[in-house]
DNA sequence: TTTTGTTGATATGTTCTACATAAGGACGAT
DNA sequence: ATCGTCCTTATGTAGAACATATCAACAAAA
């Protein structure tokens, strides 16, 4: 009987096809003639003759760059680079279901790391209009304790947070991070029962935006995410 | 004469693909059956048929899809759902050069985020011989002020520190990021001049691992990183 | 009985051809 | 100068054919 480790010593042969190659050849290609959105590509059958494949092997890779934003392709223009949408290829992929058990831990840790890192840029660049915006948010609260309006209110008010940023790429970060962190917590709380709540409110974390400084909002904020920090003792 | 504001008054319509569809629909699909890592997909004609598209047009989205890492498939034995990589499509176009301005400065931005949001997890997790292996890198440091040693050592010193938080996914995204970080930083120095050093240095944030606590770490950090704070004040 | 070699079936990988379709350019009419 | 018309062209889509890896079943050998 063979050793069951067996596949842990040896590592296993990736069989890549030619679409695979092709795309790292084409991004390669970009880079090195130093391509800038707006420039024209050349043509499918000229790339396809160039790298000696189908114009269907090359469409594939074609496709996948298409889908990272990194070209546009328009009938008789031909092709052109464009500005890739740098969450794209994240948005698609965030499903708790399909990750594995490290990787959702691992983005659970990283919210709890940006909650932590806000508060500088967030001192830096908060308005007045903000902050009415954000007692809005806190004002509708109100008693509204039970599950689904608690989830609610945590998505309006932190993402209220990450958008005073100004930073567009954390708002929509977050929004993309926000359902695998509820997915990671409420797997938890599946096995260890109802989490315990901070005992700093939302409210209090404005009123610490209002009048505080950037550390004192910082521990509120710890104070806030405390449950959750319990996981990554370990 | 038209307005010449009219391209900002009328949103440009998307010309999406079949490909594009497809590859949304099967997006869908998989989420909607629930198909969890290891199950076997249809094949490609009963799935080409059942979208009524060519096999070539499934294809082009399923090529997508493999890319991302969700599926995988191999002759004979047909696909099956995998588990995607999460910062496999991130990697792809963390280009400075194909990035619009906004989302580069954005990037800086999560960079600084993310090391001001580290001191908690690090505290919890780092060890004895992580530190150990800190000093050697700081050691190494001496007098080696010179331009290209300077980046080798920032890189060295952040990149131990994601390391040390056990998170995988840190680390390998702060080493995306870092390309973006440097270029953004040398690109401000053509203009404004070569940027000035924090007062503390690596040496003193690694005596604030040893003896001090989270907040002195931050605090600490937060120095070390002044110049680039500069940046956000806007 | 267990292992190894052979053979056939099958799903993906790749190529080729053909045609549809949108978009650009040239040209002329209004 | 604006609007049609026609032609050209590069991408989008379809379909058929073949190559190739791999599974499964069975047979041969140890």
């Amino acid at each position: 009987m063979a050793s069951k480790n067996l596949s842990r010593d040896i590592e296993k042969i990736a069989p890549s096809t030619m679409a695979d190659v092709v795309e790292l050849r084409l991004r390669e290609y970009l880079k090195r003639k130093a391509f800038k959105p707006g420039d024209a590509l050349p043509k499918e059958l000229e790339l396809a003759e160039a790298l000696d494949v189908s114009r269907n092997v090359l469409r594939e890779a074609l496709s996948r760059l298409r889908m990272l934003g990194m070209i546009e392709s328009r009938k008789k223009r031909g092709m052109i680079l464009a500005e890739p949408d740098i969450l794209g290829g994240f948005e698609r992929v965030m499903d708790p279901l399909i990750l594995d058990v490290k990787t959702l831990q691992d983005l659970f840790e990283l919210r709890l790391v940006l909650e932590m890192g806000l508060a500088d840029i967030l001192f830096a660049r908060m308005t007045d209009k903000d902050l009415k915006e954000l007692e809005q948010i806190v004002n509708k609260e109100v008693n509204k304790v039970q599950k689904p309006f608690k989830v609610k209110h945590e998505i309006a008010f932190h993402g209220k947070l990450y958008q005073m940023t100004g930073n567009d790429t954390f708002r929509r970060f977050q929004n993309m991070l926000l359902p695998v962190f509820e997915y990671v917590v409420s797997e938890e709380a599946k096995i260890n029962g109802q989490a315990k709540v901070g005992k700093v409110t939302h409210r209090d974390l404005l009123d610490l935006l209002k009048k505080g400084n950037p550390d004192d909002f910082r521990q509120g904020m710890k104070e806030h995410l405390s449950p959750h920090f319990e996981r990554i003792r370990k």
